[in-house]
DNA sequence: TGTTAGCACTCGACGTGTTAGAGTGCTAAC
DNA sequence: GTTAGCACTCTAACACGTCGAGTGCTAACA
């Protein structure tokens, strides 16, 4: 027994994927239903539209055409779209006017992976015309190379995170009065022999509870850096995605009633969902998710396409954009090549490989 | 010669008065147009329709109310809503329910400036629905303390800027290969020595200048420095300004056409015209323009509600919202309130007073 | 003199009916 | 296998009529 897509192929002969395709991509350019007229006339294609209706008329049989109404044109179903990503959908590189755009999004001078995120998902909504969300790196597994703290007045002093994927963290913590200099510098010194080649993780278990039994002075000293440390694992609490663009569902006029884009709004909002599936992405170099495909109920009439970014090969975080089924999946996925390489490029140049 | 606006006084009786009062808190509740028969049967005034007609239609005549047709009810005018800004409103107090609200928002540890606006951000969205603007802190004026130079890699060094408002700016910077960590010490005593006590805003004058030339070694470096801290004065070159809540505006059905939100859009991000009207309201504690009164005049039907937040009773930089002329004035000027004394509780505790 | 009931009038919201046009499926001819 | 022709279907757009909310005005009332 052949699986149900190659059954597919086998029944699409070039002419109906000539079709097909002329609908998807007249249906992704206008989100207008495309009647076999049209089809006829603007699309090369030299057949009549009798002879097209016939053959619409097949590709709603298999399913990959749908009728609004009886004498509305065709749109295509969420069988068409896969099958459009999959086979039909040329990814082409970049053109250089817009590779040069998402560059200019990254020239100016970043020094922190927060700095860098944002601005991806900027220029992901941007370009994309989509809601960008991005994970924020997966620093659980990064390894600590040193451990500083900086006095900076008579209260407070920096604590700076510094692991092979450059400086994660730093955070101001409050310190007891009179620490001197020197003093700092040591503490310094023993965190980084004790904590060196940890990972963040290792900071969190059990790891916590020795040390802080071993530095019986100042311990509540120690147990503030310890659990600085290990904000910076989780930033903010807040499940490290961050979105771009929120205010692009105001383009999906044919998507969205008032009510549905609160809901949606709503969903966006509480980002577990959206923690989940990125987290998921990390996976898969690139994902494609149309509408029903997608796991949240929420989502049956968006997709989701994903991408990740890595640094020095190994995967650190995904991202990608959300927006309506109808959108244009070859560009958005060649923009998101584009991205993750740049991401790349910019998140390497962070890594310090010359050092121990 | 009477000012206008006591002539209005002399005019509006308590009767119409109680009415307008009416009107405008009926309006801005549910934002349709209010008739006679509403306000003599809801609103606890003792008077027939007929009678509240007649009145209504003097409140017409002297400008304060407005009929959208015909037979509709009546809807207040801008000089309605400036009257009752005056003159009717009430500033309650924030309720507890809502005073706990915001205060759970601040209630995250935070250790620097721009967590903090950040924060305000998104707990004024989130409480008053509208959008939220925030000008960042305006440090040009803040008197640097100490600078320190820390070297974390091979490559690269941290510069803290330490100014009297705290901890300002932290930026990874390229160093010259073999930097030893004694001459980073010697180079932030050097910084420390001749820059503290001058402002921001003299480093991005001639003193770094002249300063260039005295550390004639290693100059590249120092002058990379300078401009490390000079780009601590105006964060990323984007004005300043950070917005909460775009998403907001889908709930503003009646001011909202998907054209007129896409302008609206494109003008909060270029943020210019934002930049220069909340670098004004920073002169005031608290303002409110309504509609027309706002100088770009895509805000004509827009109003805004702004105050100032402060740093050891100096004014560092100002916030507010954005929302439709139909806001409730009232509880957005106490949630300000509230929340301005809020930061400038944090933002004190950031300060440093016992030093020097 | 201020208040109110009554009434004619206005105008938008809403439902209905009609029409034009786009698109279909089917049939028969090529 | 392809296409022209035709009857049919459905929507969008418009006109029309009705309903109801609200008004202004007038006359009666306290």
């Amino acid at each position: 027994m052949l699986r149900a897509d190659e059954v597919d192929d086998m029944d699409l002969n070039e002419r109906k994927l000539g079709i097909l395709k002329a609908v998807i991509d007249d249906y992704i350019m206008t989100g207008l239903p495309i009647g076999s007229r049209t089809i006829s006339k603007k699309h090369g294609i030299e057949l009549s539209s009798a002879t097209i209706r016939n053959e619409m008329s097949d590709l709603e049989d298999l399913g990959f055409l749908e009728q609004p109404h009886t004498s509305a044109g065709r749109i295509p179903s969420t069988k068409a779209y896969r099958f459009y990503v999959d086979r039909l959908m040329k990814v082409a590189k970049l053109n250089a006017a817009e590779a040069n755009r998402i560059k200019s999004y990254f020239e100016t001078r970043m020094s922190e992976i927060e700095q860098v995120i944002e601005k991806a998902a900027q220029v992901l909504s941007d370009t994309t015309h989509h809601i960008s969300m991005i994970l924020k790196p997966q620093l659980r597994k990064s390894v600590i190379k040193r451990i500083q703290l900086v006095k900076i007045t008579e209260h407070k002093a920096i604590l700076l995170v510094i692991t092979n994927a450059g400086l994660v963290k730093d955070s101001v913590i409050v310190v007891p009065e009179g620490l001197s200099y020197d003093y700092c510098e040591m503490v310094s010194n023993l965190l980084t022999n004790k904590l060196s080649g940890k990972t963040l993780e290792d900071v969190e278990s059990d790891l916590a509870i020795c040390l802080i039994e071993q530095a019986r002075t100042n311990s509540e000293f120690v147990s503030d850096i310890l659990s600085a440390i290990e904000t910076s694992v989780e930033p903010h609490g807040e499940r490290g995605i961050v979105l771009g663009g929120t205010q692009n569902i105001i383009e999906y006029p044919e998507y969205m009633s008032v009510e549905k884009a609160k809901n949606f709004i709503a969903l966006l909002e509480t980002k577990d969902m959206l923690y989940n599936m990125m987290k998921k992405a990390t996976k898969l170099e690139f994902s494609v998710t149309i509408g029903p495909e997608n796991e949240a109920y929420e989502l049956f009439d968006m997709s989701v396409v994903t991408a990740t970014y890595k640094i020095a090969g190994k995967t650190l975080g995904s991202f990608g954009v959300i927006g309506p089924t109808r959108m244009d999946y070859a560009k958005v996925v060649s923009i998101l090549g584009y991205v993750s390489s740049s991401l790349n490029d910019i998140l390497s140049s962070f890594l310090e490989t010359d050092d121990e």
